[in-house]
DNA sequence: TGCCTGATGTTCT
DNA sequence: GAACATCAGGCAC
């Protein structure tokens, strides 16, 4: 696999959102291992009013700007945490939105993070976050090394995966920019 | 099954 | 002071 940070930083935030599904992504806590799947992505952009970088850099998007292959995390509504892989040259401010994965190995350790089961593990943006067990200590953490990695995995088929609008937004609602693979049971439930 | 709402605090206006 | 890239639980049907 290519270097992760070439690979993602020169390729269209778009093209990289549809890439990362199938992509796998590593995660160790306290020498245990667990390994999933990304099923459902978003892609965000700075020209785009529904992205934290619209406004242009500010402390918390910070990351959005750097350099691509790192995790951007951010809190809201109070409670919950996502997480982004960054994308695209730096001062870009692009991103790919994590919004549901497929455990693949070591659920338990994934349990152990949220006192769930099933889909429900891991199902949603902020879901797997708390599985995964990934806060805003992470924020900046490069993905090519432990304790979370990312996995570059050969591009799906174009027939095995759907686009569609975006969840959760208000502005920018038209944009096709949600992807996420057909009839895969953890892609998220609000997601049709 | 599906709508409605409360939780809860950071970020930006 | 309002908005917010969400989730879980309650209640109506």
């Amino acid at each position: 696999v290519k270097d992760l940070q070439n690979y993602l930083g020169s390729i269209d935030v778009v093209d990289a959102a549809r890439s990362l599904l199938g992509c796998e992504l590593e995660r160790t806590v306290d020498g245990e291992r667990t390994i999933v799947r990304i099923v459902e992505t978003e892609a965000y952009h700075q020209s785009d009013a529904a992205s934290h970088s619209y406004r242009g850099k500010t402390p918390r998007t910070d990351v959005m700007f750097g350099s691509a292959g790192r995790l951007y995390v951010y809190f809201t509504y109070g409670m919950h945490y996502c997480c982004n892989v960054v994308t695209g040259p730096e001062e870009e401010g692009s991103a790919v939105l994590i919004r549901a994965v497929e455990p693949i190995e070591n659920t338990t350790l994934l349990q152990l993070g949220r006192g769930k089961t099933g889909v429900e593990l891991t199902n949603g943006p902020a879901k797997l976050c708390q599985a995964l067990q990934i806060d805003t200590n992470f924020n900046g953490h490069d993905l090519a090394h432990a304790p979370i990695r990312l996995h570059i995995k050969p591009p799906l088929a174009p027939a095995g995966i759907v686009a569609t609008t975006r969840i959760g937004i208000t502005n920018d609602t038209e944009r096709p920019w949600r992807f996420y693979i057909k009839d895969n049971p953890y892609v998220s439930k609000r997601a049709v």
